[in-house]
RNA sequence: GGGGGCAUAGCUCAGCUGGGAGAGCACCUGCCUUACAAGCAGGGGGUCAUAGGUUCGAUCCCUGUUGCCCCUACCA
């Protein structure tokens, strides 16, 4: 039995009214009838009448989990519908960034799953090479005070190991928590046995095909975190700089020289030429001769080559191959030698002469002060100069030359090209498709080494005898070349993204054809931010296309970043970071999903702002709220068949059935559109805005009446609705929907596995609909006018509705509507003004007058300023439908059906304005009086 | 340099296929009305950045301008 609603009168008042309600085995409700013995709960201790989501969402995660209600089943009789979870970092703790990027995966999900879709949820975690070695080190550092190459390659992944085991669990509980419903038993970690399988395998057929080479190239190296980064992990940013302006001698004593202009005076050390370009008049006479380096003997030549713009600098530019990408271009194109005076740790080689040793950026500082001294700094020039930094220690990345392994783009690239362009794979937003073409079309070679231990060893060895090279799953027994035994492997591991990039199909089985693989790939959809696709979404795409010749998802679904109110990006070092779990505690998980699934915009930033959550928070309450109020009636009511409630509908159960089945139209429609936000909003607004506030309100009087035929349709019609509306918001909500859906009567199972609403295009209540949007009008008239007056709720009031025809017959068969809802005693009805006495406010509204008689609330001189407001807006509305309608050009082009609408509305239009016209003058004589 | 985004109420943002400018919060007025004060009812507030163009009709489509933001790139 669990304790489900208690009524509390008042806030400060008494609890005169505790229902337990408890539910029975054959899924009908009582409740036990609070007896005189029913002890009052003391005043701090009383359960509030709101919702309070801790009190059920981890007991109803629980049970989903239990029931294995998210494991997917290989059903030949249904459609699979498969999203993998990009994997989060084991080094990570849930950020907001997860929230709303496995929340929208969460909708799509179980929005499938209701629609009978084997909908499978991938979920895993990423081993994350670089930061969870760092982590390692750190601690083994902190508690051991030993660094890894004194434990040694195999007792540091040992305990790599065991951080994992201990960490890597932890990020995959703080998802439990959105309420994610994914299929925990198929979690897979990208540094598992299949995902090695899949990794070695993958990297055998590129190299087999020439499409993994090993060369000596300049790459990306971080000084700091001593190894190579691929171009993507490179992030560039303007600093602030100079320009040195530098003369070089010529070697001939000749006393001539030349300048030329960098950013970085201590690379000079390793130039090997100065190179000008062809068409450069000024420097013609100099190409061929040779020029010292400054401070040193050493000497270099001029030459010619296409790339010094002749427009910059001096013209002249001086050329280092081993350390700047375009010298490096240069030098292979003239066959200049790459000499390096910087090492892996960022200092000086022995070429920077008495500099050798000193940080490079000590030794800019030293040496710059000598080229001052001696006279070969001509001048300087600030400057902001692009710098490329680490993207994960920010440490200035240095190019350097070295033995690297690469992945060669070009035809993997194609391919990926191809199926954007050929509507294999669809980008949502559109717009993402030329961000993620812009960058296969420029993409450069990637290189795969990384300089660490923890991460997926490259499968390459090497013969120690000949220094032959293989390839393979395992180190060969023999050499092909020599015979010899004696083999080690490469020291190197891939690039953590060389292994996220097989996640959709290495998670399911590849390189095996297992049933799963071949059941639910390839994949739906791929939930991402926009920020990873680079990194992830172009490199699972040509992945995929290679080893399983298909795209690995039809969809890329690209999502923004969610940011503090401020706008700014959440992040460690600001310390803005806004903690869904503390967000969850506050406010529920349903809260904060529905707040980061609704006001946004596909592919757009959102911010984080408390009152959007709030707002979520007291929306779950008015649903809450509004399912106590049906329970509490329904307790002791008497269920009818759905034939028999059928039958006795009133007009505002067949508004409320035909609102319902045109909001799951309209909310279907935009789920398979993509469209979360639209949706969820849609839901809210009608929950909020026609179940409650109408249909409720309407229908209470029904419920307080006397037990009956009427009575008991307007509960099933509550009940029926409510059920409806709880299945399409619980890919928003899914908690509070679930657990109100176990209170509710003749439910079976579990709302999390119930069948998705649908669109019933046969059900015609128009005519009721009508009717009740112009009780609705007259409602908010009469409204309008209490408020107006001033007249209490306590306030009896009496009201003449003048009508003619067809909104007098459907205005007067819904009389009772009218005056439960605007608190009305009494109605008269009216063909005309001529008996209605005089001392009245009044209201116009489409076909009708009505008049509220006040006595001593008249107010006049509020009316008049309200009428004259009405006139105002009257008029000018009958001046612009006038205007269209007196334009051939409308009338000949627009649609008829909208013409005909335009019509429609300047009669009503008009005829309002006469009345409110004709009741002005009449406020006016009065005022007069 | 190339690409993309944004500019709508005091704030944060919607506005989905061109046809009467919306929400949440904030603000003002009145209400503890037997589901909900995390609530109810009523109200104020916008030249839709700017200049043109297309159209019978533009917040929406096209072009230019201004102002912010992001991504990308090898400017010595």
């Amino acid at each position: 039995m669990s304790v489900y609603a208690v009524n509390v009168r008042n806030k400060g008042g008494t609890a005169d009214n505790i229902r337990p309600l408890i539910k029975i085995k054959d899924g009908f409700l009582f409740a036990e009838k609070p007896s005189k013995n029913t002890r009052r709960p003391k005043m701090e201790k009383q359960l509030a009448k709101t919702y309070d989501p801790k009190q059920f969402e981890e007991r109803i995660y629980e049970t989903w989990e239990k029931s294995g209600c998210f494991k997917a089943e290989i059903d030949p009789n249904k459609k699979p519908f498969t999203i993998v979870m990009p994997p989060p970092n084991i080094t990570g703790q849930l950020h907001m960034g997860h929230a709303l990027d496995q929340t929208l995966q969460d909708v799509l999900i179980r929005w499938k799953r209701m629609q009978g879709y084997s909908a499978l949820w991938l979920p895993g975690t990423d081993h994350a090479s670089i930061a969870t070695e760092v982590k390692v080190v750190d601690k083994i550092r902190e508690e051991e005070g030993k660094t890894k190459e004194d434990l040694g390659r195999e007792e540091f992944l040992k305990r790599a190991w065991d951080w994992k085991r201990v960490y890597g669990g932890r990020i995959t509980e703080q998802v439990r928590k959105l309420g994610n419903s994914c299929d925990w038993d198929r979690e897979r970690f990208t540094m598992d046995e299949g995902c090695n399988k899949a990794v070695t395998q993958f990297f055998i057929d590129l190299y087999n095909e020439g499409l993994i080479y090993r060369g000596n190239r300049l790459i990306n190296w971080c000084p700091s975190c001593k190894t190579t980064l691929s171009d993507a992990e490179v992030e560039h940013e303007d600093k602030q700089g100079k320009y040195y302006y530098v003369r070089y001698d010529a070697a001939d004593g000749s006393g001539d020289s030349m300048v030329v202009a960098t950013s970085r005076p201590e690379t000079i050390f390793a130039d090997v030429a100065i190179a000008v370009n062809p068409e450069d008049e000024r420097y013609a006479d100099r190409v061929g001769k040779e020029f010292v380096i400054p401070t040193t003997d050493r000497k270099i030549k001029v030459i010619t080559d296409p790339y010094p713009d002749m427009t910059k600098g001096t013209g002249a530019v001086k050329i280092t191959p081993a350390h700047d990408f375009n010298d490096f271009e240069v030098g292979e194109r003239n066959g200049l030698e790459v000499i390096c005076c910087i090492d892996f740790d960022g200092r000086m080689t022995e070429l920077a002469g008495k500099y050798q040793g000193l940080d490079r950026y000590d030794c800019r500082k030293q040496f710059v002060k000598e080229l001052e001294e001696t006279g070969h700094l001509v001048k300087t020039e600030d400057m902001t100069i692009p710098v490329g930094g680490c993207y994960r220690c920010g440490t200035v990345i240095e190019p350097m030359l070295s033995d690297q392994w690469f992945v060669k783009m070009e035809p993997l690239a194609k391919k990926a090209i191809e199926v954007a362009q050929n509507g294999e794979l669809i980008h949502v937003p559109e717009r993402f498709e030329k961000i993620y073409l812009h960058w296969l079309e420029n993409i450069k070679d990637w290189c795969i080494s990384r300089q660490h231990w923890w991460g997926h060893r490259i499968p390459a060895y090497y013969c120690q005898d000949c220094g032959e090279l293989v390839v393979a799953k395992e180190a060969p027994h023999t050499c092909p070349k020599c015979g010899s035994t004696n083999f080690k492997q490469d020291e190197d591991v891939l690039d953590t993204w060389f292994s996220s990039g097989l996640w959709p199909y290495s998670t399911l089985g590849w390189p095996e054809e297992t049933e799963d693989l071949k059941y639910f790939y390839p994949t739906d959809v791929l939930v991402t931010g926009y920020d990873i696709i680079f990194f992830w979404v172009v490199r699972m795409v040509f992945s995929a296309l290679y080893s399983t010749s298909e795209s690995p998802f039809k969809y890329v679904y690209v999502h923004g970043l969610v940011r503090d109110a401020q706008g700014r990006k959440m992040s460690k070092s600001l310390g803005n970071g806004i903690d869904p779990l503390e967000m969850i505690d506050l406010y529920g998980a349903d809260a904060l999903r529905f707040m980061l699934m609704t006001g946004i915009t596909p592919g757009n930033d959102m911010r984080f702002q408390t009152e959007k959550i709030e707002s979520a928070r007291n929306f779950a309450n008015k649903l809450w709220n509004a399912s106590r109020f049906v329970l509490m009636n329904a307790e002791d009511s008497q269920m009818i068949s759905e034939e028999e409630a059928m039958k006795n509908l009133r007009d505002e159960d067949k508004w409320i059935l035909a609102r319902i089945n045109e909001v799951t139209k309209e909310v279907t429609a935009n789920l398979d559109k993509f469209e979360l936000s639209f949706a969820g909003q849609k839901v809210y607004d009608f929950i909020w805005n026609e179940y409650c506030d109408w249909y409720i309100e309407i229908v209470k009087g029904r419920l307080y009446g006397e037990d009956g035929v009427d009575r008991n349709t307007a509960i099933f019609v509550l009940i029926k609705v409510l059920k409806d509306m709880l299945k399409l918001l619980h890919p928003f909500m899914p908690f509070i929907t679930e657990e109100i859906w176990g209170y509710l009567p003749e439910t079976e199972g579990m709302l999390i596995s119930a069948q998705w609403p649908e669109y019933d295009e046969n059900l015609d209540y128009s005519e009721s609909v009508e009717k009740i949007e112009l009780v609705m009008e007259a409602v908010r008239s009469i409204r309008n006018i209490r408020a107006e007056a001033g007249a209490l709720p306590s306030r009896k009031l009496n009201a003449i509705i003048v009508a003619e025809g067809k909104a007098a017959d459907m205005l007067s068969s819904d009389e009772r509507y009218i005056k439960n809802l605007a608190n009305i005693t009494s109605i008269t009805f009216a063909a005309d003004k001529s008996q209605a006495p005089q001392d009245v406010m009044s209201g116009v509204i489409t076909g009708a007058e009505i008049l509220i008689p006040l006595d001593d609330l008249l107010d006049y001189e509020a009316e008049l300023e309200r009428l004259e407001k009405e006139k105002e807006r009257l008029i000018k509305e009958v001046k612009r439908i006038d205007g269209k309608l007196s334009n051939e050009g409308f009338v000949k082009k627009a649609p008829e059906k909208v013409v005909n609408e335009e019509k429609a509305k300047l009669a009503n239009y008009n005829d309002m304005l006469e009345k409110v016209t004709a009741r002005l003058e009449q406020v006016k004589g009065k005022l007069s009086k």
